[in-house]
DNA sequence: ACTTGATTTAATCAAATGATTAATTATTTT
DNA sequence: AAAATAATTAATCATTTGATTAAATCAAGT
């Protein structure tokens, strides 16, 4: 019964096998991934991961549910506020995620092939929808077109945008790097430049003309 | 030795294999495919893979390759012409890869997978690198950083930023759809509208300030 | 019709892989 | 210290999976 474990001196065994498929499974993905992988990155015994985890599905979905929260939790109240213009939404919203994928570099490329590998199951786990629907930035949104501040498409567009310029060369970051002969800390300095220039992109994107 | 077989009647077994092979690959990638799949796919004996293709690998660097030229092709005319300017090389660009990306959606997250777990193997047969560097449209970008025409920024982001508005609302399917509460062809309407839309957005970018 | 070679099938192999077991070692409790 | 419980290990299982084999079937040339 490792849930009510006595032992917990130093960061566990679980904390490690957790490390390990963190690593392993953002890394080549679920079927691309062994168990057996796992436990030698963690430098630990194959049998403990069902010891402690009882499945390879059951340590996946925990290692899942932990990325999409992390993904999804830093954006929730950035887009909620209700004190902030949509512009300084934008500015904190691409700030905040190139700070988190200039760490975890491959957590998009991750999510969304788990997620069409299986979107019934993730889609929903993500609560997206949900949340946007209701947030403050997309009234702000439909309220800047209606009052003819900002040309008028489809709210859907506006998001795609925002969120393609930020995430997308994280994705193609292979072959981009490789087309600018960069290395990753030539691609980080460019990404960093992006905090600033994606949201004058956008002003100028949506602007009237 | 199937290379010199004398039945050749109707779309040939070997025809059927790569169709099939085609499908299930780009549906859920090289690792979570199993051959069975695709000879069930085929509706063929699964030894029939291997008497035509040898091996699951062979016959996917077959498929892969087909799929990057499929991906490259359309695209390497349309950004050497000498004959166009900068905007309808962008305008012909995102044309050409929408009505791809519509019948195929399938293929960006595809190619960006595979690429991520064979990066050494895979980008040298995109040739992107090549052809891009020395394309007339790159050379029309500079030009007009140097003339004071638009706003001087690394060329990669630029190219980066065409190539996300473009490809990146069919990475993120079955998310977009779901938030839009769009099924396909309504998803495929929008998409449309941004073959116009994006040039516009483009343009609007890339404007001095 | 017969022979020859290509194609197809059913059966099977060997390795990989997720999972389990039984024994061992370590820690906590009494 | 002894007993009880938890954690770890090595060995093994059962299934899946890519690949092969040997026999069967089919088409073409003679």
């Amino acid at each position: 019964m490792p849930a009510t474990r006595k032992r917990n001196i130093d960061a566990t065994t679980e904390e490690k096998i957790l490390e390990a498929a963190r690593k392993i499974f953002t890394q080549k993905g679920y079927s691309a991934t062994r168990t057996r992988d796992i436990a030698e990155e963690a430098g630990l015994n194959l049998a403990l991961l069902n010891y402690y985890f009882r499945s390879k599905e059951k340590l996946f979905d925990i290692i899942m549910l932990e990325t999409l929260q992390q993904f999804m939790s830093g954006v929730r109240p950035l887009l909620s506020s209700e004190s902030s213009s949509m512009e300084e939404k934008i500015t904190a919203f691409v700030g905040n995620y190139i700070d988190l994928l200039i760490k975890r570099p491959d957590l998009p490329l991750f999510i969304l092939s788990e997620i069409k590998a299986n979107p019934k199951k993730l889609i929903s786990k993500l609560g997206l929808k949900e949340f946007l629907m209701n947030s403050h930035f997309l009234k702000q949104f439909k309220e800047a077109v209606k009052t003819d501040k900002i040309a008028p498409v489809h709210p859907l567009h506006f998001i795609m945008n925002i969120v393609a310029l930020t995430v997308f060369p994280f994705i193609g970051s292979p072959i981009l790097q490789n087309l600018g002969d960069l290395n990753t800390g030539e691609f980080n300095k460019l990404m960093e430049e992006r905090k600033k220039l994606i949201p004058q992109w956008i002003k100028a994107m949506i602007k009237k003309t």
